[in-house]
DNA sequence: ATGTCC
């Protein structure tokens, strides 16, 4: 990106002043270097954005943005739904709520070394991974109904998960508001057999070490220890939030005409919140929201299951979990005032900081978790909101390292085979099905994680409290 | 991300 079109407000705060039809300016929250390496396309959805309808503050990108549908990959964009503000499918994504949740195991690094190979092929084994992958439970529509009502809430009434899990989960486990009746037949049945499946492309479990403590006093309140054993599990909405989207999307391209809504761009097709399709799409999506938590705990299940198998006496106890492609209606102060807005996150987590009452009492005091996952081979980080973060971008953080190069471009230069063989060399166990699916997922096909999780740090979205590195991948 | 194109 051409960094000389942006106003520097600080190191790792860049404006950019609105122009042709941009409501709000744009606000890139990275450093000088990330920001030159930023596609030039970035900055033009980042400005689209900021063109759409009850826009509120500015269009906000993260340290990791990259080129997405329509929203950038790492946009924050907020509406007032009392100003005409819109709904966007593109602006949440396809991979509905995708997030990342981190447990606790217990284990030392030893015992898991001495049984890393064991450890690596029960987890493949148990947890189905790839695409179009079907899991061992299947819903028929009464089920599949009371899923996307009941989120994580649905799995743990059913024994698929502790009752201990809800509360260190976004909105409890449950979101409210969801309407499986506006959710197609054609993407329920897609989903019928996808639960506890952890999908294709960036989506993995990862068994973690931590191997730096960055702030001793959260780290203690988020039960974080150097040389620690957590288990990280990477996964979305599968089929059904993919159908969702697409559907609607379709859509808000039609009906944004009768709203006299001009696009500018067909991918950022959008509707009023407060139209039929815009209210269609979020009891859609809130239904979509469930079934990431439910597909989440089912998972965590899952891995429980499995690792008792070779450590019986040992249970996972949830961290927290994050989702990073959603649109939420949530309070935020604009201009001294108390608002209701819906805020798009679309690759980029919630971040609320000490205090907010969406917190559990266990983590109020401390923030929320955010977890941020590497890639194959590199660091995941664990870092806390900020109360700076709540006036910076609704408090919003980045979501991972976000992609430097396409998939297409990462199969070109690498082999699957030899990025398994390499990891291997560096004591880090890869299990996919997908030879080909290692290969786009290439450590270097992304941005230097490290990089982006200093600028979230750094820019004041997040602070940094631990690092992890992997030893075992289940790769999708 | 995704029954990697209805």
């Amino acid at each position: 990106m051409d960094i000389n079109k942006l106003h520097r407000i600080s190191d790792y705060q860049w404006r950019i002043d609105p122009v042709n039809g941009m409501h709000v300016p744009g606000i890139i929250f990275a450093s000088k270097d990330l920001i030159l390496d930023m596609d030039e396309k970035v900055y033009e959805q980042i400005t689209n954005v900021a063109r759409l309808p009850g826009i509120v503050n500015a269009s906000y990108a993260m340290p990791d943005a990259h080129w997405g549908y329509g929203f950038p990959i790492g946009g924050v964009a907020a509406f007032d739904p009392e100003q005409g503000g819109v709904i966007s499918a593109g602006g949440v994504g396809f991979d509905i709520s995708c997030g990342v949740r981190t447990l606790h195991t217990g284990l030392t690094v030893q015992q898991v070394m001495s049984k890393q190979k064991e450890l690596a092929d029960v987890l493949f084994k148990t947890i189905p991974a790839g695409l179009g992958s079907t899991g061992v439970f299947h819903l028929n529509k009464k089920e599949m109904n009371a899923m996307l009502n009941g989120g994580a809430r649905w799995a743990v009434e059913r024994g698929l998960g502790d009752q201990a899990d809800l509360e260190r989960i976004e909105e409890y486990g449950c979101m409210q508001g969801a309407d499986p009746d506006q959710i197609s037949n054609h993407a329920k049945e897609r989903q019928k057999n996808e639960m506890g499946t952890l999908g294709s492309g960036n989506h993995y479990l990862e068994v973690q070490k931590v191997v730096e403590i960055y702030d001793q006093n959260i780290a203690k309140r988020f039960g974080i220890e150097l040389n620690d054993i957590k288990i990280s599990i990477h996964c979305g909405s599968r089929g059904l939030g993919h159908q969702i989207g697409t559907e609607f999307l379709k859509s808000m391209v039609v009906s944004a005409k009768d709203y006299g809504i001009t696009l500018p761009d067909r991918e950022l097709a959008c509707a009023p919140i407060n139209s039929k399709i815009g209210q269609r799409y979020l009891g859609a999506m809130r239904g979509a929201i469930n079934c990431a938590l439910a597909n989440r705990e089912i998972i965590t299940h899952l891995t429980r299951q499995a690792v008792k198998h070779i450590f019986p006496d040992i249970h996972l106890d949830l961290l927290y979990d994050v989702s990073h492609n959603t649109c939420k209606l949530e309070q935020h102060e604009v201009n001294g005032k108390r608002k209701n807005l819906f805020v798009h996150r679309k690759g980029a987590t919630r971040a609320f900081g000490p205090g907010h009452p969406a917190l559990p009492a266990t983590l109020r005091e401390a923030g929320q978790p955010v977890l941020i996952g590497g890639t194959m081979g590199t660091a995941s980080y664990i870092l806390a909101g900020t109360s700076e973060s709540m006036q910076l971008a609704y408090g919003s953080a980045c979501h991972g390292a976000g992609r430097c190069m396409s998939r297409h471009q990462a199969t070109k230069l690498w082999r699957g085979s030899n990025i398994i063989q390499q990891l291997a060399d560096q004591g880090v166990l890869i299990r996919s099905p997908s030879r080909r699916g290692v290969a786009e997922e290439a450590p270097n096909a992304y941005k230097d994680v490290n990089d982006v999780v200093k600028s979230a740090d750094q820019a004041g979205l997040s602070r940094m409290v631990a690092k992890l590195e992997p030893l075992i991948c289940i790769k999708g």
